[in-house]
DNA sequence: ATTTGTGAAGGGTTTCACAGCG
DNA sequence: CGCTGTGAAACCCTTCACAAAT
């Protein structure tokens, strides 16, 4: 699914693409650890926590370094560092969301985001009704001044919550400031210049391939009617 | 990211795992081309914006038959149509939400749901004082109730919206209910039967992946002094 | 004895380029 | 002539299995 241009990115970097979308999960397992008092983890139990099989688990840090001892396994606070310094998490970044409905209170209010070195800039809404209100000690602006927030906080990321309607001219003004990523919720495909990367969340989409899948296990159970719940049926686990 | 057992999916239904992760995609711009009277579409065109090469669309196409016409290209309406039977969209699907925070809200608010066969059956919140409430015309029931109104519903698919801590306890009595498909907006890996898909969307997972391109983005500028806006960069769009 | 790190093998996915059809 | 549909090549990712290290 993902990609595009990920033999560009390793060219660069050594970290393929499919790597660096699961480090992150790594990386919350083994705060999870650290907090629990864990000091070493081997690669197969941090595989079964993180969901995936030990030897994809070994080759994913393989590309960050040697940091496991043999016979021994990963020290956890170790780790920890080089997963992060690996995703530039060491760096701070500044974020901007544009709009504030439920979806971008829900964000505003998310605690993950500070916990990993994302400061959110500001809140910016095109309803000057909602301009003032206060979301977790953060005042709401007018999208009228988004370019000068931007600039201002140095946003390098943009999030952008409005409706499908806004999305696309929201991104321009985005990109025309000078931020080069983007995280977009709105159901619709953006257009950007390449130099600008952008991932999409799409909750109707997620649903779509969940009844892609549900419809092939009808399918699979009528064929088989002496069957009610087939014990032997593909189950997939799939990362966003 | 994506998947697992894709193998085994393919051997049922003939579709790739990836395929099936653009195809919403692919629905979605024919939709809106036909609300805006188009009836026909070359794979160039329908590629272009739906963010694709037209070579890689022609072959996720191809998977479902031969719906196009040479010389000519696909008719709208009737690619609408392949698409959604494709998917398992002329099917109806109940989905239950717990969990009705912000997140909840905007999920249970999203019109995006019902217009692709999507059914929300029950909106569930362990909270008690937001039972009763009412959400775009929607009931919030009790946790208490969630077997109850999963079966009442005949609900396949499970939208998981609570905070961490409570994620893992509210999949499983998903599970133990009849739920085959989860869809987890908690920031936490979830267990569940081989028998069962789980899809996850996270949000910080998806800024801690802008934030390795953002850095690398930095590196290359500062690796090359002489140029302050590089004009070739790799730009990357990513599926979710 | 145990667990990492990794070549090599095996699939899956994307891209190319063109044959085939309208 | 134009555009689709598709073998074949190239690429990426995962899995296997084991040598190397402690």
């Amino acid at each position: 699914m993902p990609a595009t241009n990920a033999a560009a990115s390793r060219r660069r970097s050594g970290i393929p693409e499919a790597t660096v979308a699961r480090l992150p999960v790594y990386l919350r397992v083994l705060t999870a650890l650290a907090e629990s008092g864990t000091t070493t983890v081997s690669s197969e139990a941090l595989a079964a926590t993180a969901g995936v099989g030990s030897a994809k688990l070994r080759k994913d840090l393989s590309h960050l370094g040697s940091y496991g001892t043999r016979g021994v396994g990963y020290d956890v606070e170790y780790l920890v560092y080089q997963i992060s310094r690996a995703l530039g998490l060491t760096q701070h970044y500044s974020v901007v969301i544009v709009g504030v409905g439920n979806l971008g209170h829900a964000l505003a209010n998310y605690a993950g985001f500070a916990t990993r070195g994302f400061r959110i800039a500001a809140l910016v809404d095109a309803d000057p009704r909602r301009v003032g209100e206060d979301i977790n000690g953060l005042d709401v602006h007018h999208l009228d001044d988004l370019e000068r927030l931007v600039k201002e906080h140095e946003a390098s990321i943009g999030v952008i919550a409005t409706p499908a309607t806004s999305a696309q001219e929201v991104c321009d003004r985005l990109v025309a400031c000078g931020v080069t990523s983007v995280l977009n919720f709105a159901p619709i495909v953006l257009a950007v210049p390449d130099s600008v990367d952008v991932r999409k969340v799409d909750l109707s989409i997620e649903l779509q391939i969940l009844a892609f899948h549900e419809q092939r296990k009808a399918a699979g159970a009528t064929e088989r009617p002496g069957s009610a719940v087939p014990d032997v049926v593909r189950g997939t686990v799939v990362a966003s």
